[in-house]
DNA sequence: TAAAAATACTCCATAGGTATTTTAT
DNA sequence: ATAAAATACCTATGGAGTATTTTTA
């Protein structure tokens, strides 16, 4: 699973629609549609309900909260490392 | 980058050698050799140090403890997902 | 019925393996 | 000298986009 993907979801989540999300990811809207779908096939699980307006399920919203926080970790930790490895 | 990627990067600090982690992890040796320079590369700077017996540089100490915890993070969140999904 | 999402399809890039060379111990 | 890691190279799979169909609000 590409880590892309999670940052995907999240904004996808945010943005409540693939088109909105999509365009703010500088992606096309197939290419979004078919990485949600890929990782809900990976995951086991779905991550929106598409006939009620795209909500997320249960799993999604749990999901969504554990992506959040393992992106800060590793968002926060590369910056320390970038900063120690080139200042 | 793969979240594989991350799993690979733990089990070769944990294992210490790159022909030893490959097999634990079933890829081939240059497979692995690739893919942990691949994400050097992607990261901008060194995870271990090929000259000193393939030990963490201070950057690949701190991705470790960081990738431990976004793994664990995903992981148990993906089981109770299952959980919830599955019955 | 109009906007949004999914599918079909194609092309190119990337990923993985085997064989080999190079580098450390 | 030997074991381990890196590189070269080839093939096959996958990923991204455009065009289109299907769905849902």
């Amino acid at each position: 699973m590409k880590i892309e993907l999670l940052r995907e979801f999240v904004a996808l989540a945010h943005y409540g629609s693939f088109r909105a999300a999509s365009e703010k990811l500088f992606v096309s809207q197939p290419t979004l549609s078919n990485h949600i779908k890929a990782l809900e096939q990976e995951l086991g699980f779905e991550l929106f309900d598409r006939s009620r307006d795209n909500e997320l399920t249960d799993e999604g919203a749990l999901l969504l909260d554990a992506a959040q926080s393992a992106l800060l970790i590793i968002d926060s930790t590369l910056e320390e490392c970038r900063k120690r490895s080139e200042g």
